[in-house]
DNA sequence: GTCCGGATTACCT
DNA sequence: GGTAATCCGGACT
């Protein structure tokens, strides 16, 4: 899976392109994580998504070009990591939920300063963002820019993915929509529930 | 394991 | 001016 490919499945479908993004890596100076779950959102048929209703000033970067980043802040206190997908009116989005730390961790518990254990640095959206330093300067980043600060590099193909209903919302839990790495659930920001 | 406060943004009335 | 928001961390049991 090389960029091209990502991008061509961003513009596409954004439940391939979930997919296909766990195990890329996230990568800022010296640190670097291998995203593990992502959930999809798009406008078109999902409640949940922001850009549902309408285009507004906090949502607009979703109805430009994919394989941008998409932050926002929320709940007062957290900053949420998104890689836009499709393209014009088809606004869409992939949440980046949590990721497995390669290198830089020690930037990483700088930015997670009550982090106890490895597990603890970016099993979250809130704490992913926080370990990286993801803020609102952040959006509109083009992330397959191997030249970007922040960006989006190849990494190991999952052997399988899980799927699940994504987290945190009231509207579009039928979806299965959200996606994991089934081999690296020790990163991730919740387990999976029994099935 | 469960509960609960947090403190900002931007959308809406 | 009100409120809802793709959640986290600390304090408990």
């Amino acid at each position: 899976m090389d960029r091209a490919r990502l991008l061509a499945l961003l513009d596409e479908d954004v439940l391939l392109a979930s997919r296909a993004l766990l195990g890329w890596h996230l990568v800022r100076g010296e640190r670097r994580a291998r995203i593990v779950e992502v959930e999809a959102y798009r406008a078109g048929d999902d409640p949940a998504c922001h850009a549902h209703r309408s285009r507004t000033k906090r949502n607009e970067i979703m109805f430009g070009p994919a394989g941008r980043a998409y932050v926002y802040f929320n709940y007062g206190c957290h900053w949420m990591l998104n890689v836009t997908a499709h393209a014009q009116e088809e606004a869409a989005a992939i949440l980046v939920r949590a990721a497995e730390p390669l290198e830089g961790l020690e930037r990483m518990y700088e930015g997670r300063p009550k982090a106890k254990r490895d597990e603890d640095l970016l099993s979250g959206p809130g704490k992913l963002a926080a370990g990286f330093g993801i803020t609102g300067a952040d959006n509109g980043t083009d992330l397959l820019n191997p030249k970007a600060d922040l960006r989006l590099e190849p990494g190991m193909t999952p052997d399988r993915v899980l799927t699940d209903s994504r987290i945190g919302i009231s509207e579009g839990i039928e979806h299965q929509w959200r996606f994991l790495d089934g081999d690296s659930l020790r990163w991730v920001s919740r387990p999976l529930p029994p099935r």
